[in-house]
DNA sequence: TTGTATGCGTTATCAA
DNA sequence: TTGATAACGCATACAA
């Protein structure tokens, strides 16, 4: 009846019962050690009142904390990111942990605003894809907790620029790309140690980038472009996003492999870049794209770069009445309704999301130092090559 | 290079920018009257030694919050409740809430868990689509923050009792439901008063269910059922998941509505319930459920009542290598891919979040008891039939 | 086994 | 405009 009753703290709780503020906290903690006649009256209580533990106050408290991760991902409403994060979810939960999961919608400065507010939130820790013009200088960012990147390596590993804010001047098609170190295309581990020319902000704080997790984009690209060519194509088109995501340029890297590679061989598949296609920012681009080529005879198969682009490809063949070979990359749910099947080139999305998950686990509760000051992991994810049918003439 | 530098406090802050502990709490929340001199010193320590504001631990002074909202859904990787979550990130995200987004895999107890652990959290609010067999007493709940439901009612308001379980027994369209304000295809409002029934756990905590947003299951239903006999169906088949599910029961009944209805005109239809499914709890299932009748006469078309069903009804017509007219309930991404393309009852996910999203926001910035004790809105957004062609035979 | 006293990082009160 | 001081809800030395 109350107007406003304030909810009920442990203190209250404690008065209830008759006992001491201790008890009450021992037996909301869990602690075994106690009167089962205290425990019964504190139990009461706890009832009566309606108490609930307050989880954001006992974190505060030095040593403890909420026990909750970040997750920030450029786009929930993808099917591949909401897989991704259930599985990170799944595998946080079952230590638990519990995740916070945002969506960046690939912009920059939300990105940024977001990682902060959960740092502000005190999250244990950060798992993170990357935005598309990330300046965050991530390896000297002071006061992070531990993070894992997802799916994209972080930039300041390498090339991250002296520009903390939103100062993302120059050229923004620069192509100064290609001076990223080149990862190998198994699992492996490196001591990353972060680079001391990179302006410091902090005075203390490590750099807290604890491991990065990605597929093996290039190596999927290469295949899947390769089977074409084996079924006879010459023109492959190349049918992806921005190569401002660095998944797109490591495809792209595939792709050309395999048509040099192929080139050296017989000689004839072209590997110009008219055949290249990085406009392709959503299924609607990529199908309206698509279709002023599909009259021309300058394609004769399509490896569509993700599964925006391979929904796109399907929209224009079924409009155009016609079809060519085609692979894309990421499974997609419809891919077995078609007829022919969807050929895809198969990311393990739950093993790459539990690795991302597991990886932040082990930095967290092994104890802090004891891996010693930043050693990075780099985890690459096999790709898988799934012939349904469509990759055929 | 301290082995453990623990992060800088406003504390620390203060002291390196030699002024009082208030006066950076004041430039830290943005208050304007400060003498520049020291706020440019304040800000410049903050760089250096990497503070961050600590939201936990300022969310623990009474009256002031996070500013984060808990959102339990059950499935993630559903593309119909990833978006569902966007809408609603993105709107509590403009209004600068944070949203947590939780999902409980259609498992009670862990639904259970997660609201606690989120309660324990102190998220300023909630939003629920309960999970199956729920038995939590919504109503009476203690230490509950403002709720909002989403895509289904909470129990407790009505019909928690009798019959949960699949007995769909009685006359299906038995009006006693109607005890509730029957939803109109329209948004309305409901001075739904607690049951004192209902054993009342707690003491004081008042009731905190805000609002109810709901589509027009059965509206959609019936309209997609009438059409499918309207083009000469006699024999439809109902494919959907479980009736302990609020909308499998909500469609079951616009679907025999409209067999009723249509029987009372030419009389032929049947309304037996051996064209009834309500064991597809995934594609898989659906198709091959739905694969086991397609070789018989007995139905030729099929409601699927939600997106994994027609996933499934669409795998099982592939695989037989024919089709029956078809509806299905939720549209999907690749819905248009299909040759007849795959009409739908189409769910406005994207109001629907918002309008949870702004039903909560309403409830948290009026100032508490503004709107009087418990005044819940319930809403039910309506539906739109998409025809692309395969409803016909 | 239980209680007392103190501190966690922040904000609010009230006086300077 | 600024600063000392007291909460906020909880957990932990340490004492009983």
């Amino acid at each position: 009846m109350n107007p406003m009753p304030k909810p009920p703290t442990m203190n209250d709780v404690a008065a209830a019962a008759g006992v001491s503020l201790k008890t009450v906290s021992r037996h909301v903690n869990g602690a075994t050690n106690i009167d089962p006649a205290l425990a019964a009256r504190i139990a009461a209580a706890i009832v009566s009142l309606g108490y609930r533990h307050n989880l954001a106050a006992a974190s505060i408290r030095p040593g403890r904390s909420a026990k909750v991760i970040g997750l920030v991902i450029s786009d929930l409403a993808n099917p591949y990111w909401a897989m991704l994060a259930r599985s990170v979810e799944r595998t946080l939960s079952a230590n638990g942990y519990l995740l916070m999961t945002v969506s960046s919608e690939e912009d920059a400065e939300r990105h940024r605003l977001l990682v902060d507010r959960l740092v502000a939130q005190r999250v244990d820790g950060l798992i993170v894809s990357p935005p598309r013009h990330d300046t965050t200088g991530w390896q000297a960012a002071a006061g992070l907790p531990p993070l894992v990147a997802i799916d994209r390596p972080l930039v300041g590993g390498v090339d991250a620029g002296a520009a903390p804010p939103s100062t993302g001047s120059a050229s923004p098609d620069d192509s100064a790309r290609s001076a990223k170190a080149t990862p190998p295309a198994a699992s492996a581990s490196a001591g990353t140690t972060p680079r001391p020319d990179t302006a410091p902000p902090a005075a203390s704080a490590p750099p807290a980038v604890t491991g990065t997790v990605l597929a093996d984009n290039r190596g999927g690209a290469e295949a899947a472009t390769r089977e074409l060519l084996r079924h006879g194509a010459r023109h492959v088109l190349f049918l992806g996003d921005s190569l401002e995501l660095h998944t797109m340029r490591e495809r792209l890297d595939g792709y050309r492999r395999a048509l040099g590679q192929a080139a050296s061989g017989t000689g004839s598949p072209s590997s110009s870049d008219d055949l290249v296609v990085t406009t392709a920012h959503s299924a609607a681009e990529a199908s309206a794209i698509l279709g002023g080529l599909l009259g021309t005879e300058r394609i004769d198969a399509v490896f569509a770069a993700n599964n925006r682009s391979s929904i796109g490809a399907l929209e224009a063949f079924t409009r155009a009445g016609t079809r060519l070979p085609l692979i894309g990359f990421d499974d997609f749910e419809s891919a077995t309704l078609m007829r022919p099947g969807v050929s895809v080139v198969a990311q393990d999305v739950a093993s790459m999301g539990e690795t991302a998950a597991r990886t932040l686990l082990a930095r967290l509760e092994g104890s802090a130092e004891t891996v010693g000051p930043s050693a990075a992991s780099v985890t690459v994810l096999p790709t898988r090559l799934v012939l349904r049918g469509s990759e055929r003439p």
